[in-house]
DNA sequence: GCTAACATGTAATCCGTTACATGATTAT
DNA sequence: ATAATCATGTAACGGATTACATGTTAGC
């Protein structure tokens, strides 16, 4: 919602059709067998998204095999890839890498494909601005209020700083490598 | 909801409730001023939340300040303070590892002072558990689906792999401190 | 006198969770 | 036969987001 039009689930199954039509169930099973484990595989919150999509005319329904079982399997429209490469392309904010680190993750997963090798490069350096920037905001907090955590509350916000250390050094990898495979291309 | 009865909002009010009485929009000011962050400051989520543990008897109004200005501070009842040890004592599963992680930094936040020094052993024990357990499910999958990931899903992979990683490193520096901490009480 | 900060609320909307329901087909 | 899996749905509920509304007090 927050980000023009449609929830993270939503996109998040917009972005597997993407990759070859698929059922409901598929989804939901895609949801259960990959790491892609942070969405629930519940069929109240599937089906209903499906048809979202469907009635906003980014995914359309395709010729259902002819198998006795019923089945009903969705492709994304034009409109459909068009809203998803604009998901895609979103600059990162700073909020987003605090809040929302998986759906960051997510986007870039579904990056190859659907959005040319360049938009990878821009997109990850610009998490590195924001994920650094961020980091040197806990650095502050902790020189200005560490003094007056807890125990227990200081091990928390250390969690917090190991992680962020951790994206730093996988963005600076990554980095290297997404610029070579731009030149690639 | 999930885990017996509130909401995490609803805890994390508690939780600083049990620092000392605030109002609602101290409350707030604490969201956006603190690595808290991850709440949202809206008024539209505290102040019916305040008014649902109210409801609960887990939270009272106290005696409200003599300014002129309008404002209602809460304290935790014992029926809260009892709830909220609940809460802090559940065994952190791998579903919350995985999904959920800011929750499980959020309660060993708020455990010195309201959990003995054992508990917050045990909870990083069972937290490093289902951690390596989790990590263990990541790397197997690379290794049977790895080839199939594209270039950008590998990285995002990869991200998830760096941050599982520097909290297993994260864990056994902190379990240390705690087993330490513990001999000190 | 005006602006910013203080302080609390409410209403519409949306989406996910939970739980229940239904029926077909494959394997044992 | 019957259990497990395939496959899709619906209804109740709850809570968060967004946006709007209202009045007070302190500082310039």
């Amino acid at each position: 919602m927050v980000r023009g039009g449609a929830s993270t689930l939503e996109y998040a199954l917009l972005g597997l059709l993407h990759q070859a039509p698929a059922s409901g169930y598929d989804l939901r099973k895609t949801f259960v067998t990959t790491p892609l484990s942070l969405f629930s595989d519940s069929p109240g919150a599937i089906y209903p998204a499906l048809r979202r999509l469907t009635r906003r005319r980014w995914l359309a329904a395709v010729a259902t095999l002819r198998t006795g079982r019923r089945r009903q399997a969705f492709a994304p429209t034009s409109a459909g890839r068009e809203a998803f490469a604009r998901w895609l392309r979103q600059a990162p904010s700073r909020d987003d890498v605090v809040r929302d680190w998986d759906v960051l993750m997510l986007r870039l997963a579904f990056m190859s494909g659907n959005a040319p090798p360049p938009e990878i490069v821009a997109f990850l350096e610009a998490l590195e601005v924001e994920l650094t920037g961020h980091l040197a905001g806990l650095q502050s907090f902790l020189a200005a209020a560490g003094a007056k955590l807890t125990f227990s509350g200081r091990l928390a916000f250390e969690s917090g700083i190991y992680g962020y250390r951790a994206q730093v050094r996988w963005l600076g990898r990554s980095l290297v490598r997404a610029r070579k495979e731009r030149r690639r291309s």
